[in-house]
DNA sequence: CATGAATGAGTGTTCATTCAT
DNA sequence: AATGAATGAACACTCATTCAT
């Protein structure tokens, strides 16, 4: 019992390592971009050596690559927090107040929008997206079609499937409006929200 | 007379070098992104020397700067044409369409993206487009809040200031769609689009 | 005329540039060896910035490559000497002699084993050896089986090809003498050549 | 009695240690060429971890002159071979070949050829060698001056001298060739070696 | 005895920018 | 107006070496 604990030690250690330079790899992106965020910046924020970072990431890219599967998988936790909330508005206020923050476990708009746009350039991760965005959308489409029992809203599934396009597009256009009118009146915003809302939920 | 013209002759070529500069410039980010798309790049694209392009502007950063503003200003255009069309799903569609166009003339949704994304580090960029983007939405609200007679959607005026919201977060949700799911089913899209509109527009 | 010669100076320009740079890499190559020398070295050598290097040459490798491709070259005039000289024992020594020089128009002998070394591992440089090898070998076969008159040695051809392999060997074995032991007797050296020459030119 | 047979069997587990290092590193400079052939690889080859090395050898470097040290006791067992055998022409062809091997016991021509280049830059090196090349030609002198009936050829200490210094530049020549033309015809190449041969042990 | 973790100095290379012409 | 030449600072990455365990 006790040797495996310790080989399992070695790993824990070494998976430790490695989030803590996605976290620091992460912040970087999102404070400098992309490009702009050099390995000695990462390292420093990691509090680590630049070379040591090479001992649990093959290179840059594969850190990058890293953070996006992270994302993708935070996508999915994200938009559930939506559906599972009692208050729809208040829920999707607090995701657009969400996309501005530096928590790695987050989705934050700047690293989302710079992914999509490289996207456009990568097939790696434009084929990643596409899986992982239909499936998203499948969930959300779930969700509107399941019986207001269960806590859906009784949708068909025909129309759940075109609302389903139009909740993921506003929802993303939030991350566009939390980074380019961040001071937006929240009053104004709730209401909006609430407004497509009840457009999006009527049977 | 022949002093005069000249010298406007040389102010109107010294113009069209500027756009030459930045129609090449902006087809290079789109195709490669801010960064990776270097000097000597977009000289070739613009069929000039490196060098000669400093003689236009100040630096890499100034070619940037110029394109947002020039961007800014088409992007007006961009969402008149769906108020001036008759058909709204039609022209949402289109703008779908639009948004992966390497037509400098028209916004192209990576360069959107990559702007977007960097207003959250670069506050010139952050003011320019909080107001830029009130003035368009004021667009779309007085639109909204006209008279069907005039060709807007009779709404109140109260209400058109949401609904703008909506549409505008809706509408560059697309942006990210385009890029992340370009073989998106039309169908389903334009019957997303039908069905957000008559949410939109209902009185 | 003038314009012709306008262009012929800038190809000059480029020409003379990269002749620098291969002295000064080749240079550095022979005092330090081919991976030693660090491009900093070969630049600060040839008076120029790094980067400027590469506005002449693609890589390091590739100056590797232009060295060895001048060498071979030079390494046929190499052996012209040999045979165009009055006294084979006398050309034969200042062979041995210039095996050490820094001259970059003459192969130095490090420079010459280091390549070949290399050799053994870059396909590329195998077969350019090869070809200039044989080269080599067939033309001082034809001397040594061209008739005394006409300056050779009147071998039978077949003979011909045999001391020619000997002579490559010994010549070739005589610059690793030079850098092994540079303070060999010069007086026994000549003897040894001079009993060598004569088993050889013996019909 | 106890204490210091184990102290003798750890000063031979460790001997025993370095030439597994030293066959691995061997082997890795064979392929790679010095500089090119990293600790990380040579510890992978010798089945042990990079910073285990250190335990034996105190730098990178020092392995290589252990190396140059057991090559060049190694090669009088090579020269041996050469007059101990029956037949001249075979045994320096088979020389040629063996210029190629990568058995650890045997000198391999790219690595002679590499240490013979770096001699010209390292002085202990350089003595080492001076000491060395004339011991091993010492030996092919009185090899050359023995009676014949001692195995010998009978030749003059003089003469012997001179001939002495033909043969390793000659045998060594052969090093190269194997190297530059590992095709060279055999048919040609050992009447070229018998011919050489002839010369040489004539009286 | 043996290792994985860690590092600092160094590698070749790129690129926005300047300047003489 | 226009260019080729030139540079310095930065880049991602490597590697021989050390050290705690």
């Amino acid at each position: 019992m006790s040797l495996p604990s310790s080989t399992t030690k070695l790993t824990q250690r070494a998976e430790l390592q490695r989030e803590r330079i996605l976290n620091a790899a992460q912040t970087c992106f999102i404070e400098h971009g992309f490009h702009a965020a050099g390995m000695a910046l990462i390292a420093q924020a990691a509090d680590m050596s630049p070379s040591l970072i090479y001992r649990y990431f093959d290179s840059k890219n594969a850190i990058i690559l890293a953070i996006v599967e992270r994302q993708v998988a935070n996508g999915r936790t994200a938009i559930r927090n939506l559906y599972y909330a009692p208050d729809f508005t208040a829920a999707a206020y607090e995701a657009f107040t969400q996309w501005r923050t530096a928590d790695p476990r987050i989705m934050n708009a700047a690293l989302f929008l710079e992914m999509t746009a490289e996207a456009s350039r990568n097939p790696t991760l434009a084929s990643a997206f596409v899986t992982s965005d239909q499936e998203l959308r499948a969930e959300i489409s779930n969700w509107l079609s399941a019986s207001v029992a269960d806590g859906g809203k009784g949708l068909s599934v025909e129309v759940a499937q075109w609302r389903a396009i139009c909740i993921q597009c506003f929802m993303e256009g939030l991350a566009i409006r939390a980074l380019r009118e961040p001071e937006l009146s929240p009053t104004k915003l709730k209401l909006a929200i609430t407004d497509f809302a009840a457009g999006m939920f009527a049977v």
